[in-house]
RNA sequence: GGGAGGUUAGCUCAGCGGUAGAGCGCCUGCUUUACACGCAGGUGGUCGCAGGUUCGAUCCCUGCACCUCCCACCA
């Protein structure tokens, strides 16, 4: 292959820009300089129009991944944008302490150093967390500054602050004290890696292959006993009952009967029970475990079975699980079933398929345990926060998730919210030496009723969502009468992935009404999850996408822009490497545009406004698709369609502005007519300003870069108004008009290629006079030496084409196109085959216009339409034809 | 068992009642007074399948197929 010719680039003047640029040179250096003026705090008095967001507070342990970046960029985008429509923006940033997933990462960074928290003891161990944090927590916050966000740092929050921990222990005491949370000995999830209990919304339910066992248990006085079928024959050393259906005429017998319970021989009663038992199912013969099942648990509430707890928190096989004791779960399955086998109890073993619950956390399996815990009895919370919805004082975007949130808060359970952990916001519950429970504000120094000072606090935490829940009021300094509660609180909108509807947006709207008496937000804006190529990202896939990696190739603009490109209303985004080298392309399209709109404008005089100039039809027809892109962009930031804005700007910018605009400028500021060249400058000034105000909120960096070039006035763009449509500058007639020429110049290029001549050989061009858009006919005239220069026509006349020339219609309007001499005619049959396509147009046009109910029933505009597109293609056809 | 969403160009996705779009890819030309991270031209789609409504359907309705994802205590 032969090496392209290396060409010296002439010295760069110590003006002008460089051909490419490198965003590390300036990204950090804007940011500093927008924080240090303070550009992301609400500037105004309070009470005038505010636009305020709390950021979903990522985990202190976290890491910006490629899902809080798209995120942040959204929040981003409406956080300049309506900073720069004049809004006092806050957008409040923090991090949550994150319970389970934090108290992970110490205990293993313990196991390393071969101690444990246990051996440390609580107090040394929360010393320690608070230590690591101090070290390495908060690491996101810096990755969030360089993808640019512009949050307000001066209030910046942690779920662990004084103030948000006496926010939590408020409201856990309002709630308390409002009958809303109890405590009680109930079945719940738990997971034994963890060692803590954990709500129904951790547990994720898997498919699994596992096997029914079906074991015989014997009755006295029934010679064929009774067959039991179970997916974990472990737990049946805590059997405390057979149930079957009052109703079943199959089990009948075996009513008031006592069976044996195999390995351990202890007596079951045989209990009645509709609810538990399906008639239909298996044997129709359940076995009752109450300390590991749940449903179990209910059967002996209403029966008043007692409860063996075989498995223990560890996951290990308790005592009262005999020769098993300290055996793992899974082991004394496999060894039970062996036993059972041997004493020819396995009736069988049938492959099934099981909903195995693990831990979200820690995927560990998660164990029904029965054990003593706290809880928020929600459905008091949920019926004001399911009005709020129905009656729009909160909206979804989109809106089908208000669908979901329905069917979920219709149907909530009580949210068990104790969890078994030290790093956490630790329940405010006391019991004296005579049991009773003190739950208050402040820590009691004696019990009330009994007046002993021997107090213990519950060792248990809360969950982690009770306290994030609080946070669109918790940073504002509630439950105190702050300044910014009364000024920012309730905030406008919150975005957040549709996954945490239920775990925090649900929540969050039922203790802002529950606490503020006001929904904390009006508008959620779910987005989807980030894919890659349609493709869930995993390591073992080798498609992650790490965002700072991204960055560093890239630049933030391009990882922005990318996100907000991609960033559609379905519930998957798809992310691809190649939309981020073709967005880090247009940030350098911009650049270049830059680099040459300011050497045009060098030393020379350009009012900032083309305002009462005399402007030509390419400035008229410029100005006016800025104008429309300005309306569409803004259209579609309302609508939170950042994809369609994204894309609109970039339409505008590449292929209106810079291939269209740019090439009519080019001969036009260099040409004969100063006042031509001083509009078009005076244009062109103020496209590139528009476009970089308008592209701001999307690619801050590179946008306020170029900003300074063009102003003078470094890291003011951030504040600069937004562009918004006037109509002013709306053009219909220059728009069809340049649209005219801009399709003429394609045919003309195409009619080179078809004809196989050099992409520079000359054409001669005539325009037919008496086209029907008369007015584009004479704004074609006036544009000429454009039309000249674009087409590199060798002669361009306005005159009926002689018959000796290739015809075509292209907008209306009639061409005549020649090539000197000796061109091949049509080598490919491209115009026999435009005809046959013209020829088929027409016929289904002509069908439709002979069709009465058509004429009829169609609307007028759209029939009128039909018409002149049936004229137009039968003068193409003539054209054509006539070859 | 309920519910939601999807199926459009080779890939990733927009569009959603009046003649099919983008980016990337692919093909052909180009050092054309910013930009090869570029310019110009082009290729490429019975818009999952079958019915229905309509003057007209990729778009609305019904059914089917396949794919995601949520919710649900069936041993």
């Amino acid at each position: 292959m032969p090496e392209k010719p290396v060409i010296a680039e002439p010295a760069e003047a110590s003006e002008g820009l460089p051909k490419t640029f490198d965003p590390a040179l300036f990204e950090a250096r804007w940011y500093e300089t927008w924080e240090r003026d303070g550009r992301f705090q609400p500037v105004g008095p309070p009470g005038s129009p505010r636009f305020v967001m709390v950021i979903p507070p990522p985990n202190v342990t976290g890491r910006l991944h490629i899902g809080h970046a798209y995120g942040r960029t959204i929040e981003d985008i409406l956080a300049r944008w309506m900073r720069m429509r004049g809004y006092r923006v806050l957008w409040v940033p923090g991090t949550d302490h994150a319970g389970i997933a934090t108290q992970m990462v110490v205990e293993r960074e313990l196991q390393k150093e071969g101690t444990d928290r246990r051996a440390l003891g609580r107090e040394r161990f929360i010393e320690r967390v608070w230590e690591w944090r101090r070290a390495s927590g908060d690491t996101i916050l810096g990755q969030l500054r360089k993808l640019g966000c512009s949050l307000d740092w001066s209030r910046l929050r942690f779920t662990l602050d004084p103030a948000l921990s006496r926010a939590v222990r408020h409201a856990f005491v309002q709630l308390y004290r409002d009958g809303l949370i109890y405590r009680g000995r109930y079945v719940v999830n738990w997971c034994p890696g963890c060692g803590t209990a954990v709500s129904d919304l951790e547990v994720i339910e898997k498919t699994t292959a596992g096997s029914l066992y079906k074991i015989l248990y014997d009755v006295p006085g029934v010679p064929e006993g009774a067959v039991v079928a179970t997916t974990r024959p472990e737990t049946m050393l805590g059997d405390t009952a057979l149930a079957i259906h009052p109703e079943d005429p199959r089990n009948a017998h075996l009513r008031g009967k006592r069976a044996i319970l195999p390995i351990a021989g202890r007596e079951l009663p045989v209990v009645e029970d509709a609810i538990l038992v399906d008639r239909d199912f298996g044997t129709g013969i359940v076995k009752v475990t109450p300390a590991h099942d749940a449903n179990d648990y209910a059967v002996a509430q209403r029966h008043d079975l007692p409860a063996v707890v075989v498995i223990g928190p560890d996951g290990k096989m308790t005592a009262a699980a005999g020769e098993y004791a300290g055996l793992d779960r899974f082991e004394a399955r496999k060894r039970i079933v062996e036993r059972l086998e041997k004493e020819d109890r396995l009736v069988a073993v049938e492959p099934h398929e099981i909903a195995l619950g693990t831990c979200q956390r820690s995927d560990d399996v998660i164990e029904p345990y029965l054990s003593e815990q706290w809880f928020v009895k929600v459905k008091p919370l949920a019926e004001p926060a399911i009005a709020a919805v129905r009656a729009g004082a909160v909206r979804f975007v989109p809106e089908s998730w208000a669908k979901t949130y329905f069917s979920w808060m219709e149907n909530i359970r009580d949210w068990c919210i104790s969890r078994q952990l030290w790093w956490g916001h630790r329940i405010p519950a006391f019991t004296c030496e005579n049991g009773h429970v003190l739950v208050e504000e402040e820590d009691p120094v004696a019990c009330g009723q009994c007046g002993s000072a021997r107090l213990v606090q519950d060792p248990d935490v809360l969950d982690t969502w009770f306290s994030s829940q609080l946070w669109p009021f918790s940073v504002m300094g509630w439950p105190e009468r702050t300044a910014d509660l009364a000024d920012f609180y309730p905030t406008d909108v919150l975005v957040t992935g549709y996954d945490i509807l239920f775990f925090w947006v649900a929540r969050m709207i039922m203790a802002g009404l529950r606490f503020t008496g006001e929904p904390p937000f009006s508008t959620v804006h779910l987005h989807g999850l980030v894919r890659v190529g349609g493709e869930k990202m995993s390591k073992t896939r080798g498609n992650v996408i790490d965002p700072l990696e991204a960055i560093e190739e890239f630049g933030a603009d391009a990882v922005r822009f990318t996100l907000a490109s991609a960033a559609s209303s379905g519930p998957t985004v798809s992310v691809e490497r190649g939309r981020m080298a073709g967005s880090r392309n247009f940030a350098t399209k911009i650049w270049s545009a830059a680099r040459f709109t300011l050497a045009q404008l060098e030393g020379k005089d350009t009012p900032p406004s083309p305002r009462g100039l005399s402007l030509r039809l390419p400035d008229r027809w410029i100005l006016s698709r800025l104008d429309a892109a300005s309306a569409e962009i803004q259209r579609h930031l309302e609508g939170f369609r950042f994809d369609e804005a994204a894309a609109e700007i970039y339409g505008f910018l590449w292929h209106e502005l810079c291939d269209g605009y740019l090439e009519m400028a080019k001969p036009v500021l260099s040409g004969p007519d100063p006042d031509a060249a001083r509009a078009t400058r005076s244009v062109l000034r103020k496209c590139l300003a528009d476009s970089l105000a308008l592209l701001h909120p999307f690619m801050p960096f590179v946008t306020e870069e170029l900003w300074e070039k063009l102003t003078g006035k470094p890291g003011t763009l951030v504040a600069t108004p937004y562009p918004e449509s006037s109509g002013e500058w709306r053009d219909l007639p220059a728009e069809a008009s340049v649209e005219a020429l801009r399709a003429i110049v394609t045919r003309v290029r195409t009619f080179r290629t078809e004809r196989g001549a050099p992409p520079t050989s000359p054409v001669a061009l005539a325009i037919d006079p008496r086209s029907p858009p008369r007015a584009v006919v004479g704004d074609l005239e006036i544009l000429s030496p454009i039309l000249r220069h674009l087409g590199r026509l060798s002669s361009l006349a306005f005159e009926t084409p002689s018959s000796g020339v290739f015809r075509d219609v292209v907008a209306g309007i009639q061409l005549g196109l020649a090539l000197p001499e000796g061109s091949v005619p049509d080598p490919e049959g491209r115009t026999a085959k435009a005809l046959a396509e013209v020829d088929a147009e027409i016929a289904q046009l002509s069908a439709k216009l002979q069709n009465p109910d058509y004429l009829s029933k169609a609307p007028a505009p759209v029939v009128e339409k039909t018409r002149m597109r049936l004229r137009e293609l039968e003068t193409k056809r003539a054209a054509l034809g006539s070859q």
